[in-house]
RNA sequence: GGCCCCGUGGUGUAGUGGCCUAACACGCCUCCCUGUCAAGGAGGAGAUCGGCAGUUCGAAUCUGCUCGGGGUCGCCA
């Protein structure tokens, strides 16, 4: 070993000790004679002291250090002079008198500093990932990770799953997301695809016999990148056997309860766990993900604002849309500025425009609502009357602002739940440190899709549809709810999961619905339906994103953080120089022609 | 594919038509300095302003195209 103590080990109860440390030059202070190098390794800061009149050859050494040269430094830990202790250092107390040194290597000059509060741009960053992981900050959210996949193992270990490892190479069943495909060497023109998730793969181990699987296994989504998105995510992937939606509830939510206390303890967590059924997190949030840290909550006022002058309200009620609304607390008194601002945020999530009432503070109650308490747009259009029904259905009170947004259910819900949180941020309040676990469940199995005008899978085509519900299939797929839940976080999706059919009548009935043809459900879906055929065990799962839970954790909202090599937007990895030609004989070995203009 | 923001020494920024022979901070180099810890002092090097084309007597600055980064909508069963 080149060390046998660690650079942010030793105290004030390790004076005297003789020990030897490694690591990286933080920084050299150096004083003609006497130089002060920090140095730094996975664990801390040691000062290290070069004294010409201990160690002469060390210090004519030390002249030579620079940043990020790695050396190695042997000598006795001694106390600091009185009053040169620096608290700001877990080691402060003391320091290494040096009495032998070498230089492991030279480093050239860093691109960046090396310290928590970069300001190196993020592009910078990556492509020098090597630098950038060494400033702590990022160090310790890779240890993180590691924490909570550890945690995973542990308790899923601990409940009886076995972790199994499923292949990368696999088949593509285009749908959803586009695949990551590689060609086949031996057999030309034909191509494997990358696993968009193992979900095919863990069912197919519920029918082995396994009963209780789980595996952190890559997924990869040829599709365009966000910040909470990346071509190539983690997710724990876990499928049980012999249960209902709430025994895969109940243990998901033992393990993330489990990781937040035991990764940050300083957070609020509440448990047990909110749950919403997806049409109450709908009505009352208008989102399946809502942020339940805080209230401003939602209410449907199609029906008292259709009787309204106001042609928007009547034109939406009486083609079948919806009128829903939230108050703001203490925001009646906005500026044209500030309610402008609340309109672009609805439009950018997709309204035609907002809706807004003012109800002044001067007014005794909302029952007590005169003429000259209201502030809106539509006022002319709409009663008092009118006014304190809404007020009312929205909870409102006087000095509040009442927001309103009027169109199908999809853009009345999206453009509210964006507001919500626009105002949630505005009144501040959200607590950073608070995480806030919900539930959704019994979701609906199927949903419209417009474009193609036909039933698509709302999540995907294996959940199993609630045992009432399954009548309703073919007659009304619509009405049909699923075991199907999602496991969201301070208004984040983390996961997804359901109870999966397993009888290979009610899956053909879905693939029906779908408008499947046979040849392409035998080509996609033959080989697990085939497993089905001989005995498959009623069972369910998640699939969790583990970006996202660790991000969450390290108090970012950007997954590359958490990430040791991620890639940029346009799916590049800047550090390893992917992707990028291959030789032509690499390409014809692959049965491969490229046709690309340029 | 759409929309928005950004691109100037190694790093982060300032400069928005001539005062730019491009400024500042950090970093880097040389010298001085025995207690600093973002050490200090003195001096110095380092950028044709992402690229190309154009407008102009004159472009870091205006215009067009393009490349790269970020955010977001579409997309992500």
């Amino acid at each position: 070993m080149y060390k046998d103590t660690d650079c942010g080990a030793p105290r004030a109860s390790d004076i005297g000790k003789e020990i030897m440390v490694a690591g990286w030059v933080h920084r050299r202070r150096d004083h003609g004679n006497l130089i002060f190098v920090d140095l730094r390794d996975r664990t801390g800061l040691l000062q290290v002291v070069f004294n010409p009149e201990v160690a002469p050859e060390a210090h004519s050494l030390a002249e030579g250090m620079r940043s990020e040269w790695v050396i190695q430094a042997t000598g006795k830990i001694r106390a600091r002079l009185p009053g040169a202790a620096n608290p700001n250092l877990d080691t402060g107390e003391v320091e290494l008198i040096v009495s032998d040194s070498q230089v492991l290597n030279r480093s050239l000059t860093p691109p960046f500093e090396v310290e928590d509060d970069t300001d190196a741009d993020e592009s910078t960053r990556m492509a020098n990932r090597f630098i950038d992981i060494r400033r702590p900050e990022m160090l310790s959210r890779l240890q993180l990770r590691h924490r909570v996949t550890h945690l995973i193992w542990d308790h899923l270990t601990d409940n009886g799953f076995t972790q199994v490892e499923t292949p990368i190479l696999i088949k593509s069943t285009p749908e959803g997301a586009r695949d990551y495909v590689v060609p086949s060497r031996v057999r030309p023109g034909a191509f494997y695809a990358l696993p968009q998730s193992p979900q095919q793969m863990k069912q197919m181990l519920m029918v082995c016999g396994v009963e209780r699987y789980f595996q952190i296994a890559r997924c990869f989504r040829d599709e365009d990148l966000r910040a909470d998105r990346q071509p190539e995510h983690t997710q724990l992937d876990l499928e049980m056997s012999f249960v209902h939606q709430g025994d895969v509830m109940g243990l998901v939510e033992g393990l993330y309860a489990r990781i937040v206390s035991e990764t940050r303890p300083d957070a609020k967590l509440g448990t047990p766990f909110t749950k919403l059924s997806y049409d109450e997190a709908i009505e009352r949030y208008g989102s399946d993900k809502p942020d339940t840290r805080f209230g401003l909550e939602m209410c449907t006022i199609t029906e008292i604002a259709a009787k309204s002058e106001a042609r928007v309200f009547q034109a939406v009620a009486g083609s079948g849309g919806t009128i829903r609304a939230f108050s703001a607390p203490g925001c009646a008194d906005y500026t044209r500025r500030q309610t402008d601002q609340l309109i672009d945020v609805a439009r950018a999530a997709g309204a035609q425009g907002l809706v807004y009432i003012a109800i002044d503070k001067s007014a005794a109650a909302i029952d007590e609502i005169e003429d000259g308490h209201i502030r809106s747009p539509l006022k002319n259009y709409m009663s008092v009357e009118i006014v304190k029904e809404i007020a009312t259905a929205a909870d409102a009170s006087p000095g509040d602002l009442v927001l309103i947004v009027a169109g199908t259910q999809a853009i009345a819900n999206n453009a509210l739940s964006a507001l919500r949180t626009e105002m949630a941020e505005r009144l501040e309040l959200i607590d950073p440190d608070e995480f806030k676990f919900a539930w959704v469940y019994d979701f609906p199995l199927f949903e419209w899709d417009e474009e193609s005008q036909s039933w698509a899978p709302a999540h995907h085509v294996f959940s199993a549809p609630k045992q009432e519900h399954i009548q309703y299939i073919e007659s009304d797929p619509g009405r049909v709810y699923a075991d199907l839940f999602d496991l969201t976080c301070n208004g984040v999706e983390l996961g997804s999961g359901s109870i999966r059919i397993h009888d290979p009548e009610v899956q053909m009935k879905v693939f029906n619905v779908i408008g499947y043809p046979d040849h392409e459900i035998e080509d996609r879906f033959g080989h697990l339906l085939k497993a089905f055929r001989y005995g498959a065990p009623p069972h369910g799962g998640m699939g969790l994103g583990l970006d996202r839970i660790t991000a969450m954790l390290a108090g970012q909202s950007n997954i590359r953080e958490v990430i040791a090599f991620p890639k940029t937007q346009s799916a590049w990895d800047p550090l390893f120089d992917a992707p990028s030609a291959i030789a032509d004989d690499q390409l014809d070995e692959l049965h491969i022609a490229v046709n690309v203009e340029d």
